[in-house]
DNA sequence: TTGACGTATAGCTAAATAGTAATATAGTGA
DNA sequence: TCACTATATTACTATTTAGCTATACGTCAA
């Protein structure tokens, strides 16, 4: 039970993590989508996802090639959950999340991919 | 924004400070009962009192010789005040909380100092 | 089947952090 | 003033962690 809460709390601690989350809070995104926005490396975009996956706080779709992440369903942890809403009206106004956030929203995996149809 | 939002949430990620917050719930106490409390060096306790005042999630008051900390007031910061105002209903059922408050209610200053009247 | 691509994992490194002991600071009472 | 006590600060150490590169895995198209 802490330890559950610390999880959440912790993989809500980070910059990027906490970028993800209000990236997905606008559109379900592939790995390469986060990358692009993020200007990560590839592993390291990986790494965030899976701290947050195991935290409960975003879940995975295989698509073919692509892994689609998106938000987790609210109601599978109390922590998680609550945060989730939480974080919906948080960091709004704030010029970094406002910035990565419009990036997501543009950014496109077929211009990224050459393997799109 | 973003900077405050993670001070508060990175205060609140750790063990021994959650453990803080939820004793400060039920009452105000000094460094050396929360120190007897948490079983940890005293200037660790100093430190972490440090981190979450920082945050805006305590706040001391200097009462002669010993310092007494408690819950900041709520209106100051949002991110602080509704983490405070959540943490209330969290971790209540948690056994090593439940210890540690139990612990929290019944330790006193004079029973540690030799320099009560 | 093979080559290219998206993602995950493994292994490493640098930075952050939680803990400690030693020391400084400040209040109290004799 | 002096000895004592509560807390804060400093300096150090061990652990954790965020980032990287290299590599493995799995899917797709030719």
């Amino acid at each position: 039970m802490l330890k559950i809460y610390l999880k959440v709390v912790k993989a809500l601690s980070d910059r990027s993590r906490v970028k993800i989350i209000k990236m997905l809070q606008c559109r379900e995104m592939c790995v390469c989508e986060l990358q692009a926005a993020l200007e990560l490396a590839q592993p390291s975009v990986s790494k965030h996802l899976r701290i947050l996956e195991e935290a409960g706080l975003v879940e995975s779709r295989k698509a073919g090639m692509w892994v689609n992440y998106r938000l987790a369903d609210s109601a599978d942890s109390i922590y998680a959950g609550h945060m989730q809403s939480i974080l919906r009206d948080w960091l709004n106004d704030d010029q970094e999340i406002q910035k990565i956030v419009q990036l997501a929203s543009t950014v496109d995996r077929c211009e990224i991919s050459s393997r799109c149809r």
